[in-house]
DNA sequence: GTGAAAGCGCTAACAT
DNA sequence: ATGTTAGCGCTTTCAC
């Protein structure tokens, strides 16, 4: 299969040069009169060759080739991460590999091994399940890589993530200013940088504006739509329930409006929602979902230009960059009655 | 960076015996001595060792590797596909690289080469854009590849698909069953197999039922929310308009409905709308939308073993596997008043 | 400026 | 049953 291919050998024949001169107007190109770099060129395309990665690399060279780690496949959350990340690694000429974080819960350190001298030059993790373990080989092995929205979690590192403390403090405030005062939360996954940060802001908000918090007010989720629901139903059991819900991203606040519509609860007249994330969906529920906007695609990009930039340059700091956050007013929220 | 890397020669010293040894242990394992394997596999263990997939990559072997190309990252429908890929692959031990099409459109044959000599050991085309250039050299380079969702292109090769012409027939003829005789089709990107067949099916619903095909009735979209939304429109805006309107999938069906809405139609009082796929999200719009199932997951997963199939059986005939559609009755349609 | 030669880590054919 | 050897295609000294 395939077994025909086209080596710089072939190439170098039929320029009539030595393959190490194509390798040189392949790669730096110094050095090589520009006759024959023509003539190697006019070769190459004829010939149709193209690099073979596997040999270049293991050779110590590049391989192009960036791990993209993400915790689930399909949903939009991830989706317009990688999105971002796809076209700012295809302008630069890089491919993706994909790894699932699922598989390998079990040895991770197996697993970093695996990644790191396996195949690609740098790593993008995308809310990496359990960081702690391989991040700390990554750092002690100065394999370039760069974290997507897990601030918190990793000090030391380059990430890549939003305002979440911000954007916790604004849809409070909003919700406050609105006149609501039983303000229900439902945090994102605990172990997460960004969920507790979404909180930190709940409460800010909260105390910035004289409203003592209620620990019966604050359910913790999941980041998905059923423990939306679920922790919604538990808000609306409760004796004196909110009269508004934030929830931690826009999934679990789609949950929340399933259980508010079981309850025959009206949205926004009886019930204001507020979610996180600003996914596309978010504006095509009814009504469409107030929320805050991350800028996923974009964190996706910037993530990735950071890598490459890291690649080329790994002597460099760490940096750590903040996208800004961003309300965005739909119909699910309105002013308390 | 990770230049410190174990490779067999350092197992094989580790434990005292050649690297031959140790790649036998590391493959088929035959004609080593029990004793002998256990030592190599204890320095194994001990040093950490990971199989440098370039090198064997190189030398002829498996890269354990499978491109995965796709149209568009972050939409439900590709995100529910490739979930059932990698499950599939990451029980067998392959790693997925992921291709988006988009990337590529100028130089089909150049991307082709690429994909097929640098990397992987087989391809998995999830509704490729312009599929006629690479699969004919896929063919010929008799590199392994399966086709997902994309029936009535590729006549020769393998492929796994759905029962579009089915499912088009089936939601057609379960709204002509709730009364609908003025009944709108929105048709997918015509360039696809999948969208003819879908059409092919509303149209032979209508004239078993004996209901004239009206031309009128069709509009072309492309998969796309905002297509749904326009075409939506304009069959709303006929002089005659459609009781009830049949979106060639699930992200039409929403721009139909908000198309609905802003006309101020009640679903499915004033008109009813079907889907197709029956991605997640279909079950969370209001109302719950009425589509038929594609068993997207399934589709994923039942191509990658079928790759995976191919590559350790070239010889074997291609298979076409068609799964089933279902008609999933939700609340976006109902009895004709 | 250009070619020859070594070697990246691996597998497999060939010896023993 | 095990070791030796020759490359896979490439980059990169090192000569000339």
């Amino acid at each position: 299969m395939s077994r025909t291919n086209v080596t710089i050998v072939d190439v170098a024949k039929e320029a009539g040069v030595s393959f190490a001169t194509v390798s040189r107007v392949l790669n730096d190109g110094a050095n090589v009169k520009p006759e024959k770099r023509a003539r190697v060129l006019r070769a190459i395309k004829r010939l149709g060759y193209t690099t073979n990665l596997q040999a270049r690399s293991l050779r110590g060279g590049r391989s192009h080739l960036i791990g993209l780690l993400v915790r689930d496949l399909g949903t939009a959350y991830i989706g317009e991460i990688m999105r971002g990340v796809d076209s700012e690694l295809a302008e630069n000429k890089y491919d993706v590999m994909l790894y699932t974080t699922h598989r390998h819960q079990a040895k991770e350190n197996e697993y970093v091994t695996a990644l790191t001298r396996g195949m690609t030059d740098g790593l993008l993790l995308v809310l990496p399940r359990h960081p702690e373990g391989y991040l700390k080989s990554l750092r002690q092995k100065k394999f370039p890589y760069v974290v997507i929205d897990h601030q918190g979690i990793d000090d030391r590192g380059p990430a890549v993530g939003a305002t979440n403390r911000a954007g916790g403090y604004d849809a409070t405030r909003y919700l406050l200013a609105l006149g609501h005062r039983r303000i229900g939360f439902i945090t994102g996954s605990m172990d997460l940088g960004c969920s507790r940060e979404r909180l930190d802001g709940y409460r800010a908000a909260l105390r910035d504006h004289g409203v003592a918090a209620d620990a019966e007010l604050v359910r913790e989720g999941n980041f998905q739509q059923p423990g939306g629901y679920a922790a919604a139903i538990e808000l609306m059991n409760l004796q004196d329930p909110p009269t508004a819900i934030f929830a931690s991203n826009d999934v679990m606040a789609f949950g929340v409006m399933e259980a508010a519509r079981e309850r025959g609860k009206k949205i926004p007249d009886d019930i204001s929602i507020i979610g996180f994330d600003d996914i596309p969906q978010a504006a095509q529920v009814h009504p469409p979902l107030t929320t805050i906007r991350q800028p996923l695609e974009e964190m996706g990009h910037r993530a990735a230009q950071m890598l490459l930039e890291i690649i080329e340059h790994p002597e460099q700091a760490a940096e750590k960059i903040e996208l800004p956050t961003e309300l965005v007013m739909r119909e699910s929220t309105r002013v308390l009655r």
